[in-house]
DNA sequence: ACATAATGTCAAGTATAATTTACAATTTAT
DNA sequence: ATAAATTGTAAATTATACTTGACATTATGT
């Protein structure tokens, strides 16, 4: 299940995978697999990505 | 940093750590372990925690 | 058409979440 | 006071999130 409001978040502040992935400490790779639904990102790197793109967890993980 | 949010949800419904981890299908010391605060679950296990305690992402793991 | 940035994907390695088993400490009820 | 349930914690193992590096593909701009 790909994660849509996470790419539509990114592409409304005009960041690249690999801009959120620097302002989230982590691999562009990582962002990437996120959006794509691969795998189950932990708790602490939703917040951070939320925070980088001004959103709520419910926002962006809640279905 | 303990989660005293989740805590305070699960004794609402009246759940022993055991019977939340059963709903939730992990082990008793991984609901512990997120109360304590000594990790960081993945997503998924969240979003199952906060389904078995009716509360959402926000109102469990939100600061 | 060409160059460059952005995205998709794979394999191998590392870090850590989550499991099991086990026991001690604390709480709750009888 | 005693027993039973709940919680805290620890060590060893397994599962998997996440990394690095690399290459192919698709978009964006000149």
């Amino acid at each position: 299940m790909k994660n849509l409001k996470l790419k539509s978040a990114r592409a409304a502040k005009d960041l690249s995978q690999q801009q959120l992935a620097d302002l989230c400490g982590v691999s562009r790779q990582t962002i990437n697999a996120i959006e794509k639904g691969d795998y189950n990102p932990s708790i602490n790197l939703c917040i951070q990505i939320c925070k980088a793109l001004d959103k709520t967890l419910d926002e962006l993980f809640w279905e």
